[in-house]
RNA sequence: GCCUGAGUGGCGGAAUCGGUAGACGCAGGGGACUCAAAAUCCCCCGAGGCAACCCCUCGUGAAGGUUCGAGUCCUUUCUCAGGCACCA
């Protein structure tokens, strides 16, 4: 071997090795235990980024390590590859959205293979290629025919400018990106998928994933949001009743408005002959449709002139209308009870409307100019209700009880479980996406696209200028027959959203080529055993991938009620963001090119671009991405230092579900390891092949030197495999290797357990820097299986120590440290203790109260 | 605004089930080797006190609490990050 550490050499040649062995290419083994490891598959944005080095590592290493316990691994990789980026990358370079994302497909695929990842490159999936979403639009038209698929009118972002749709993102502080136009709200026609149809399994699934963080459960729980309530109606002279939904029936006495949607077909009744109103509806209807913005906007309201009639009292209440109510939401109504709900209290003392107390604490007391957290309490012990005439004295329970047979026993109302989660709007008015596979008949209505006529294939080769999607553009495109009746007929121009595409690739992976969805090879690799992506996607996109599994299974496609046992959330990698400002828009400058001053405390100060000194400022600390401009390119550090390198900085620099700030600076440190490993194999190596280990001649040290040894595999084990955390087995490796530094024994045995030990050092290593180590084996043992060499475990025996180090305590404060026998009894080790000099000085005179002894750990006197 | 997390030295982080706070590494300081540099090796490195190894006091965002003992559990609070349904 060679003596210098050259990875560029080194890596080159286990790849090599790797590819002509055709190393990570897998089949079905009904006699092998399977484990698929599937990492979230990167949109293909040109670049990876170090979310992606960092998040593909963990997946890597996890594989390497399964692959080293005897497994059948499987770990396949593809591309997400319809997507907003690949349309604006198109007007800015004026190319084709097609052309641009597979030039960056092919960028990026060599960027993995140089990074060593183990991928089954045989089940590539490229979303963006009809033999991929082919399937998917044939999934959407069975749905549709089961009458999973809806169409309905719902809000999307309305640049008036660009006369175009606008995601979330690009509305920035309720303008177009683009056109700077304030965003309207617009309705339009849209698919949705029945979610909610499957809200209550998606619900009970959860307590089936004890693999899953109960963080993302939670989310998901909270996010489903199941209620129950009251479903019951408001009369309305001359008008269809308002139908209101509320998990508060008990407060129904304490109603003293309604409130409706500015789009509310009552509220635009009203506006007919009220300008003022139909002013103020306008404007409600100016602001985006992102939850975040609805709650954290002025709540603003005006009245109807129309009373509806409380369905209890009789009394006239007067409707509103107000800009927080979303139509399409519910019944696009609410009832509202200021007295006892915070955003109603502040709304009525706004416009000043009536409050009426109608729960009360005992103790507590009510003040009408002031909200306190206890007037929503429902589930306060004292809580009852009062003012509110036959239900007065009862609590929560009771009088949701009482009102819902009231309301039952007439038939206006009825107990309904409520689900906060929302149907799956999947429509989009884009061009580079999965064609919606349905065919508008004047005659027939939407039909979906029989499945002999499938795929429905989206032209790439086309002009694409960002004002109109190239299929909405081109009417050839659209014309076609009714599969009906044969006439005339148009396709749907929406394309799906792209969660659509990455909601079943994990299954897509087991059956490259079905000329079906999945195959039967689906069966024997699903679920997936281990999933790892970002914590980003805890909701969204890992709510569709099980909502989509589960739609696959009731189709009779794949088994199993869940699509993954195991999930690992990795954190964010975040990078401080810079930008220049003019003219109010913002242009973000990558962390690369700007210098930044710090004070003494290191506390940044200023920054300026590296090229021209020019001032640049300092945005807050986020998720690297390509719309902050704030990746780091991983691609550099692996240049200089190579791919082992940069896999184990990444590995090392924080546990993979924390978030990790990106900072450089460290990686000296893991080059730095890597020619230490290097140089301590080969100077071993150099001495010549070692003699066979007998454990029973051993000195005091070399025993000491493999407890050692064992101690540190006892821990890596537990990190890899119970603990899925990686920067502490290899702190645990950087620790051994300094005490392997200090044991200097050229014996026959002593270089027999550092042959041991420089082993187990290169196997354990072998899934995190695998190019090195794949070198390493060979030098230590000439074979080149380290691919699929077991994975070392600690011999309990040789952890076994005659002396065990235990610190005191005097009152919970360390005061000595002392040193017992392994066999000595409690007795014994309390009069050890005792007798320590320092441990005397603080229990004085006083007579111990209690001694606690906790094995191998300490002993604690308490006076 | 709501939901979910996270706050520990100059920095990344460790402390796994309530039991030695700061492992391991980076940066920094000192030294060895060298004509010199790089590389490498050794030592120091939370704050304060002490002539001093020892040892003592303080210290895990902040304020309280539970406990023999709290970074870890509870309450309140601040800050930051992720998500909020059309970024992926």
């Amino acid at each position: 071997m060679n003596q210098d550490y050259e990875p560029r050499a080194v890596e080159r040649a286990a790849q090599d090795f790797w590819h002509s062995a055709r190393a990570f290419e897998v089949t079905e083994d009904p006699s092998r235990e399977k484990y698929y490891c599937l990492s979230m598959f990167p949109y293909p944005s040109g670049k990876l980024h170090m979310g992606h080095v960092r998040n593909y590592t963990i997946g890597d290493v996890m594989s390497r390590y399964q692959r080293m316990l005897g497994k059948n691994v499987l770990q396949p990789m593809g591309f997400d590859a319809f997507g907003l980026p690949a349309e604006n990358a198109a007007i800015a370079n004026n190319t084709a959205p097609a052309k641009w994302t597979y030039a960056n497909i092919e960028y990026m695929k060599q960027q993995l293979d140089a990074l060593g990842f183990g991928y089954d490159w045989t089940r590539e999936v490229q979303t963006c290629r009809p033999d991929y979403y082919r399937w998917e639009q044939l999934l959407f038209t069975r749905l549709m025919k089961k009458g999973l698929v809806y169409r309905k009118n719902a809000v999307v972002n309305w640049d008036p400018i660009d006369q175009t749709v606008l995601a979330n993102e690009q509305v920035v502080e309720g303008r177009g990106w683009r056109s700077g136009a304030v965003v309207e709200r617009r309705e339009i026609p849209q698919w949705f998928l029945k979610i909610t149809a499957y809200a209550q399994e998606l619900l009970d699934g959860l307590d089936q994933l004890p693999g899953w963080p109960d963080s993302v459960k939670t989310m998901q729980r909270n996010w489903i949001g199941r209620s129950e309530g009251l479903e019951f109606q408001f009369a309305i002279e001359g008008h269809d009743p308002l139908i209101v939904y509320t998990t508060r029936p008990d407060t129904i006495m304490g109603v003293t408005y309604a409130a409706v949607a500015a789009e509310h077909p009552l509220a635009l009744a009203a506006a007919a002959n009220n300008p003022e109103l139909a002013a103020f509806l306008k404007d409600a209807g100016r602001s985006g449709v992102a939850e975040a913005e609805m709650e954290t906007m002025e709540k603003r309201g005006m009245p109807l002139g129309i009373d509806a009639i409380h369905p209890i009292t009789g009394a006239k209440v007067p409707v509103w209308a107000a800009n927080f109510v979303l139509m399409g939401y519910g019944s696009g109504a609410v009832m509202a009870v200021p007295g006892h709900d915070e955003r109603d209290f502040a709304f009525a003392l706004k416009y000043g409307l009536p409050i009426q107390q109608v729960v009360a604490i005992e103790g507590e007391t009510y003040d009408l100019t002031r909200w306190q957290d206890w007037y929503a309490d429902k589930l306060h012990p004292q809580m009852r209700i009062v003012n509110s005439g036959a239900l007065d004295g009862l609590n929560y329970k009771q009088a949701f009880d009482a009102l819902v047979q009231r309301f039952e026993k007439d038939g206006t109302g009825k107990r309904r479980v409520n689900f906060r989660l929302r149907d799956w709007g999947v429509s989009r008015q884009r061009y580079w996406g999965c064609p919606i596979p349905v065919i508008y008949c004047a005659k027939c209505d939407a039909q979906p696209v029989p499945e002999d006529q499938l795929p429905v294939v989206l032209p790439e080769d086309v002009e694409f200028t960002g004002v109109k999607s190239p299929i909405k553009a081109d009417p050839n495109w659209r014309k076609t027959t009714c599969p009906n009746c044969g006439g005339p007929a148009e396709r749907e121009t929406d394309t799906f959203d792209t969660f659509f595409e990455s909601s079943w690739y994990s299954a897509r992976f087991t059956s490259p080529g079905a000329q079906e969805l999945v195959d039967e090879r689906a069966n024997y690799w699903l679920p997936v055993d281990q999933y790892i992506g970002g914590i980003e996607h805890a909701i969204l996109h890992l709510l569709y991938f099980r909502f989509f599994h589960k739609l696959m299974r009731d189709e009779g496609f794949v088994k199993g009620d869940e699509p993954a046992t195991n999930l690992l959330t990795q954190g964010m990698v975040v990078k401080e963001t810079y930008f220049t400002e003019k003219d109010g828009k913002k242009t973000w400058i990558n962390p690369a090119d700007v210098l930044i001053e710090h004070d003494a405390k290191g506390h940044p100060l200023s920054a300026k671009l590296a090229t021209d000194g020019s001032p640049v400022q300092i945005g807050g600390v986020e998720k690297m991405s390509k719309s902050k401009n704030n990746g780091i390119d991983p691609q550099v550090l692996i240049d200089r230092y190579g791919a082992d390198t940069v896999r184990l900085f990444a590995m090392f620099a924080s546990p993979p579900d924390a978030s990790l700030e990106w900072n450089d600076s460290g990686v000296e440190g893991a080059a730095r390891f890597m020619r230490r490993l290097w140089r301590g194999v080969h100077t071993h190596v150099a001495q010549g092949p070692a003699t066979a280990l007998d454990i029973g001649v051993l000195t005091p040290a070399q025993k000491t030197m493999r407890a050692a040894l064992h101690d540190t595999l006892a821990k890596i084990g537990d990190d890899y495999g119970r603990r899925k955390q990686y920067n502490t087995a290899i702190a645990a490796v950087m620790e051994l290797m300094n005490t392997v530094a200090k044991f200097e024994d050229g014996s026959p045995q002593g270089r027999a357990v550092l042959q041991e030990i420089w082993e187990s050092i290169v196997l354990v290593l072998n899934p995190i820097v695998p190019h090195a180590t794949h070198a390493l084996w060979q030098a230590l043992t000439g074979r080149s299986d380290a691919l699929d060499a077991r994975f070392p475990v600690a011999d309990d025996t040789a952890r076994v120590k005659d002396v065990i180090a235990l610190v005191v305590q005097v009152n919970g404060k360390l005061r000595g440290h002392i040193e017992v026998a392994r066999i000595a009894t409690q007795d014994e080790i309390i009069a050890i203790a005792l007798a320590d000099e320092n441990v005397r000085k603080f229990i004085g005179d006083a007579a111990p109260k209690k001694k606690i002894v906790v094995p191998g750990k300490l002993v604690n006197i308490v006076v």
